[in-house]
DNA sequence: TATCCACCGGAAGGTCTGGACT
DNA sequence: AGTCCAGACCTTCCGGTGGATA
């Protein structure tokens, strides 16, 4: 799951922003709602459009799909599939495959009655190993509970029907009542035993342990998918992939297998050989959509989510097209069309057409811009708003001294706490990585080796966003800061 | 060609928070 | 109350560096 796909939802309360509110005010009796419920609507049903939605049918991707059923059958005749590393770059399908074919092989195996049971994890969320382990102990506990708790509801009907026919135990594994009822009481004691692992506090062997026994407790197949793997590599090392692949040589009950799911092409480099190796025993690809596949895609999404007739013919197409620029990603095709949609929706016009997908272009971008914005730390803020007021007075190619000497003056405003030099330069290559300015390394031979950064963001903007923080919003008049480092 | 600027960026360690355990 | 643990966020220290200039 992304949360954070840049589609702020502006729909139903940003009712004052761009919406055509030309002012009907005679018609004193009409709710706030009732223009917009009557207006003509475009979508039949938006919700195919979200990123969350996961479709039944993926198309260009039949061959990823069918390699993971390959891989995965495995797990449905009771032995462990092997470690499955997915390749590809954001919006190219992975998670929603991984998803679908999860999703298929959990229903085949209620249906064949083999134990098989898959774990979704998204290690962006949770990228150190303490929380990997937590959430994966957490979810084993509560399905055992379940576990545990279906299993006294047949052994208690069992015991009921044995004590007045003990014919009823012959073919089962129990040769006497006493012995159901001793079972009964085991299975209760196990059930108290199970605690919750806390957010934060055990050392993470006991976290690691607790995990293990979850996992182990009864006979199953096991099957960990990891989101974003990536991120959990580059945070926290290789540990945690390390102790999951060789669990399997110590369960004794069940089997578990990973499957990795990666942005990242060359992420394993940091890996341990060991891990390396037994993770990547497979490894599926999913190469970016042409424009042409995500034309497919959306056409087939949109028959689902708009009425019939409301988009004009060049609309497709152009999101096929500004998407398969941003490397075929079809969360981004799909977001567009969507806010396209949105914006013919509030212009009241009956017809999605270009002009409406070039708006949402711009739209989204911005939307992202002022979400990574706002959810800034202070510090990083301030760093960034430093950055402003020196391109606002028309410095360009700032370096790093500069921002720094202006955050300087602008923590002592507003009695902020001073980074030294050191954490600055790392908050500035975090701004760099979130594309909100562009950092370059640059030497200027005799006068040093510095940082060369440029603002990558709508200017005015960013920077209402920025005085709309209560901290940075307190600096009043920056100008003089500014006029002071022309002066020395 | 050697020098030297103005910072880069890795490593290591400190401090604080929030929680569990004894 | 005191101890332990993980993790976030910083600081200190310090070797490294590309290329204009003396």
């Amino acid at each position: 799951m992304d949360g954070f796909s840049g589609d702020v939802d502006l729909e139903d309360l940003d009712l004052d922003s761009d919406a055509d509110d030309s002012g009907e005010a005679d018609e004193a009796s009409r709710g706030l709602f009732d223009d917009l419920l009557e207006g003509e609507p475009i979508f039949e049903n938006k919700e195919v459009l979200r990123p969350s939605y996961t479709p039944h049918k993926l198309p260009h991707r039949e061959e990823q799909i069918n390699n993971m059923a390959t891989i995965l059958v495995t797990a449905l005749r009771g032995e462990t599939p092997s470690n499955i590393l997915i390749y590809g770059k954001t919006g190219t399908g992975k998670t929603a495959s991984a998803k679908f074919v999860s999703e298929e092989l959990e229903t085949t195996s209620q249906k064949y009655e083999v134990p098989c049971e898959v774990e979704y994890i998204n290690c962006e969320v949770t990228d150190t190993q303490y929380r990997v382990l937590a959430q994966l102990a957490n979810k084993f506990i509560d399905k055992n509970g379940r576990y545990i708790e279906n299993r006294l509801e047949e052994l208690g009907d069992l015991r009921d029907r044995a004590a007045e026919d003990p014919a009823e135990l012959d073919d089962t594994d129990f040769d006497s009542v006493a012995a159901v009822e001793n079972e009964i009481t085991s299975l209760e004691s196990d059930l108290e035993e199970f605690d919750p692992v806390p957010m934060t506090g055990w050392p993470t062997d006991r976290v690691y342990s607790t995990f293990f026994d979850a996992v182990d407790y009864h006979e199953r197949v096991v099957v960990i998918m990891l989101d974003e793997i990536d991120k959990l590599v580059e945070k926290s090392g290789d540990d945690t992939l390390y102790n999951l692949s060789r669990m399997n040589s110590e369960l004794d009950n069940s089997r578990v297998s990973i499957m990795g799911i990666s942005n990242d092409l060359k992420f394993t480099d940091f890996l341990d050989p060991r891990v390396k190796s037994s993770l990547g025993e497979e490894e599926i690809v999913f190469p970016p959509y042409d424009a042409t596949q995500l034309r497919d895609i959306l056409q087939h999404r949109a028959e689902i989510a708009f009425k019939s007739a409301t988009l004009s013919d060049d609309v497709i197409p152009l999101c096929a097209a500004f998407a398969a620029q941003e490397h075929g990603d079809a969360r981004r095709a799909l977001d567009l069309l969507r806010t396209a949609g949105e914006l013919a929706e509030r212009g009241r016009t009956e017809t999605v057409e270009e002009a409406h997908v070039r708006k949402a272009q711009e739209k989204i971008e911005l939307d992202r811009v002022v979400e990574v914005v706002r959810t800034l730390p202070t510090q990083s803020k301030l760093v960034l708003y430093a950055t402003i007021l020196l391109e606002k007075n028309g410095v360009h190619n700032i370096n790093t001294g500069e921002v720094f000497n202006i955050y300087k003056r602008l923590c002592q405003e507003i009695e902020a706490d001073v980074l030294t030099q050191r954490r600055v330069t790392d908050l500035i290559s975090e701004l760099d990585m979130l594309g909100i300015v562009n950092a370059i390394v640059v030497s200027k031979g005799r006068y040093g080796r510095t940082k060369e950064i440029n603002l990558s963001v709508p200017l005015d903007e960013t920077e209402a966003v920025l005085l709309s923080d209560s901290r940075v919003g307190e600096v009043e008049d920056a100008q003089p800061f500014v006029q002071a480092r022309f002066d020395n």
